[in-house]
DNA sequence: AATGAAAACAACCGCGCGGTG
DNA sequence: TCACCGCGCGGTTGTTTTCAT
């Protein structure tokens, strides 16, 4: 994560820190427990799985965070930045794994973090995502800034399945479909890297000469930063900007003339606004501003309209694998 | 009001990957 | 080439809260 955090003030920590110590809402609860360690039995069984720990300290600190753990973490993440986990508990004198410290952070303390009820388009988002990547959580996160995977994760397991099995009952053909094309399309994705591989190299080596589409396909920024790390992800990336103009015409909605849609940010003092430009490469910047609203330029993001590549041609190929129109499906059994 | 079941969610664990020496 | 380290991901668990009886 690239976030401004020169921008993350001392004013907004300050605040964020009374915020989190002295209001008792449901979404503290885990940093209100009175007894902060997990009971004996929980350590005992987990000391005895016979694994060695992750972290050197043997007294190492398991269970809900304090409301004070969470000040020292942000504090230093606000001085240092995120990362560099492993000397996190040792500069900070937190008796915490480097793990659980990302942990918090990311999925919790993070600036930026939706929380809260899903809308439905945040729902229906999530089962066209899932349905096209299957568990990949983290990949379904980068379309979903505000939410984290693991809250994602969650909300899959806890609501989402209970919703699709309900459905599953009413029309247990279509959705068997439905699972067919999944595993069949996953299974093309795995098999056929090779082959995106190579498209991608093609496009990367093109003549100067030849077909203008490769050129803008080549200048085309790679989103979704967690993908774009390596070449495998790098057509990962690829794929996923393919599936996000999948998604584009159900996720069309109307907008408003500058193209752009306002979330407000009301988890902690701080706010996310992603810029265009910042959207494309990944990255976040957070105002420190406690009113300050989310702009997030989606029709960039979602409606753009460029030339199909040589990849994207196969996934669109209809006749290769028979696809299931999702929403029509939920329409007629009412799903949302 | 009491109690058990179900739901919700934070946190942990193990594994795999990429970078580095 | 190999071992080690740091990190991220997905699956799972444990605890708390909410709901139903």
């Amino acid at each position: 994560m690239s976030s401004s955090l020169e921008e993350y003030s001392r004013p907004s920590l300050l605040l964020f820190c009374i915020y989190r110590s002295v209001i008792p809402c449901a979404f503290f609860h885990s940093s209100l427990h009175p007894f902060l360690s997990q009971s004996p039995r929980v350590e005992e069984k987990r000391r005895d799985m016979g694994r060695p720990p992750c972290c050197e300290k043997i007294d190492v600190k398991k269970g809900p965070w304090t409301p004070e753990e969470d000040i020292i973490l942000v504090t230093y993440i606000q001085e240092h930045g995120p990362g560099n986990w492993r000397s996190v508990p040792t500069n900070t004198g937190l008796l915490r794994c480097s793990k659980s410290c990302r942990l918090r952070w990311t999925n919790y303390l993070r600036p930026g973090i939706k929380r809260g009820n899903f809308t439905d388009h945040e729902e229906k988002l999530i089962v066209h995502l899932q349905t096209l990547l299957g568990n990949r959580w983290a990949a379904i996160a980068s379309y979903l800034p505000e939410r984290t995977d693991n809250d994602i994760k969650n909300y899959w397991n806890t609501h989402l399945k209970k919703k699709l099995k309900k459905v599953e009952i009413g029309c247990s053909d279509s959705i068997n479909v439905a699972k067919f094309s999944k595993g069949q399309w996953e299974r093309r994705l795995q098999t056929d890297i090779g082959m995106a591989k190579k498209a991608l190299s093609d496009a990367l080596s093109f003549d100067p000469a030849q077909d203008n589409n490769i050129n803008q396909q080549k200048q085309r920024p790679t989103i979704l930063s967690p993908l774009s790390s390596s070449s495998s992800s790098a057509v990962y990336a690829s794929s996923a900007e393919n599936i996000s103009r999948l998604l584009k015409n159900w996720m069309q909605k109307p907008l408003s003339s500058n193209n752009t849609v306002s979330v407000n940010t009301t988890a902690n003092s701080s706010s996310c606004e992603v810029k265009p430009d910042s959207l494309q490469e990944g990255i976040l910047e957070f105002d420190s501003s406690p009113s300050a609203t989310t702009e997030i330029s989606d029709a960039s993001f979602f409606q753009e309209e460029t030339p199909l590549s040589m990849l994207e041609t196969w996934l669109f190929d209809e006749s290769f694998c028979p696809q299931v129109d999702i929403s029509s499906i939920e329409d007629t059994h009412g799903l949302f």
